[in-house]
DNA sequence: ATGGTAGCACGGCTA
């Protein structure tokens, strides 16, 4: 099972860019972020008439997400209750006895920012929602744009000078602890070499500006977080850079498509 | 060094 997961920065835009990935790579699930869409602007047929079913959770003008899968999805559900405060940033779906959580986590914006006490409290209800809904013991993936680099490898800058900036921050490293203490571990840990970044920023500060794609300037943000049922069956992951940048004159998204080689599970009897 | 880019939607927010 060849598994991917995208942040496509509006699929309004990227529409074409996502119908030649598709027509290319040919995902068995593609688990996408920020649509920046309502659920029914969503261009299905894009989709549905290359074979898939569709889990969407759109919104007009920010965040979305949408699982689009070969196989059937089962049991569908959208939101974070408690957390996500009416953003469409989640939705799960079960394919092939697998749960698939796709979530594009807040940002953040800065520490001191109102935005950033709201990321906290998703990982919060997020984690509250698991132990509710969910137990270790079943096979279970979170993937996604989860917006926390786990490891100092994870970001390209200096944390002796930077060492509590958003997106690797105590705060949300704590909350990411918490989360992987669920019973899930973050494959790309071992499945990707150091310094494998998946999105490659913009704007922010002036020594993050410009060119940062082409001097690797990026973060590990995009993830695959399973339980341990799942883990032997976890063959590789990768990023794949070509799709950051230019197709035939369409604008890539910020992130890179990472794909995640899976074995199938045996089939319940 | 407080600029720069992209997207939504048409001024300002979000990333």
């Amino acid at each position: 099972m060849k598994i991917v997961t995208w942040n496509v920065n509006s699929l309004k835009a990227r529409k074409e860019y996502v119908e030649a990935f598709l027509d290319a790579e040919k995902p068995d699930i593609l688990a996408i972020q920020e649509l920046k869409l309502e659920t029914d602007k969503v261009p299905k047929d894009i989709f549905t008439s290359r074979g898939y079913h569709l889990a969407i959770h759109g919104q007009k003008q920010w965040n979305g997400v949408l699982i689009a899968s070969k196989k059937e999805i089962h049991d569908i559900h959208v939101g974070l209750p408690e957390g996500d405060e009416g953003q469409s940033r989640l939705v799960a779906g079960t394919i092939e006895g697998i749960r698939f959580v796709n979530l594009y986590c807040p940002q953040g914006s800065e520490e001191t920012s109102p935005k950033y006490v709201y990321k906290l409290g998703f990982f919060d209800a997020l984690i509250s929602w698991l132990e509710k809904n969910h137990s270790k013991e079943e096979p279970i993936m979170l993937l996604g744009d989860i917006n926390i680099a786990p490891r100092p490898c994870d970001v390209y800058w200096d944390l002796q000078e930077k060492p509590s900036i958003v997106t690797h921050h105590p705060a949300e490293l704590q909350k990411l602890e918490r989360l992987l203490a669920f019973g899930l571990t973050d494959l790309g840990q071992s499945l990707q070499e150091e310094g494998d970044f998946t999105f490659f920023d913009y704007r922010s500060f002036w020594d993050f500006r410009r060119r940062r794609f082409r001097y690797d300037l990026g973060v590990r943000i995009d993830l695959f977080l399973v339980s341990d049922v799942l883990i032997p069956h976890a063959k590789s992951i990768d990023v794949l850079r070509t799709w950051r940048h230019k197709k035939k004159g369409m604008k890539p998204s910020d992130h890179v498509p990472v794909v995640l080689e899976l074995t199938p599970l045996p089939i319940q009897p």
